[in-house]
DNA sequence: TGAATATATGATAATATAATCATATGAACG
DNA sequence: CGTTCATATGATTATATTATCATATATTCA
């Protein structure tokens, strides 16, 4: 029941277009994961597909563990998807979400 | 809502020119100005115009110091724009992107 | 000019974060 | 099983970040 009010609290206020205080502190969560060099760099790597574990490091050149604990930053953020395929995991980004929120990132910054 | 997804088309396209190791950093140091909860609802609370830093301390319920620290970061970073107006400083957004971002984090919530 | 108001700044302390190192877990295969 | 390869995890340390406090600067107006 508590579910559902919440839901029906969430639609409406998607309607009004309005963000609570709690919501307001979520999204700062979210962009907090993206600002980190190592994990976009993690992210960007992933935009053409899922990669192993041991890709990742070769392509953005940090060491095993450094990248390890960002992929799991990422994966509790539902940013990127795990999966094993015999002794490697293959992450992959979770959504387009991902791609439109950098590119968004990259147009301000490009002072489009 | 086609006009805008048409947009984001136009966003992602724009990714597939690569960004090279730099412009991943100076993204990273873009969203981590996004990514803490005082920054972001001062943001936000700009989103319908342009406030003194009194009104904006009084709208998100913190002390004017921290707020003041605050937007200096957010106006280092063009986030937005500042103005004497007398006594006070008008801080206003700098431009839509800022709420494009924002409506981009957002989605991305929303759709967990 | 001097008081009052609005904002900015510098120093500090508490907290958070990320890379590194060492080690643990898990899968494949002889 | 035991070894090897791939990844995950825990502890530690170095660095970064943020709110707070005290104070400085800037503007208005009597």
């Amino acid at each position: 029941m508590a579910d559902l009010i919440e839901m029906f609290d969430r639609k409406v206020d998607c309607l009004t277009n309005q963000l609570d205080e709690e919501e307001l502190i979520d999204l700062a969560e979210l962009f907090k994961v993206f600002g980190d060099s190592t994990r976009i760099k993690i992210l960007y790597d992933l935009f053409d597909g899922g990669k192993s574990v041991g890709e990742i490091c070769d392509d953005i050149n940090m060491n095993q563990s450094a990248v390890s604990h960002q992929l799991k930053i990422l994966k509790a953020s539902d940013l990127v998807n795990a999966q094993r395929q015999g002794k490697s995991m293959i992450y992959s980004l979770a959504d387009e979400h991902v791609k439109t929120i950098i590119a968004m990132g990259k147009e301000h910054i490009e002072e489009i």
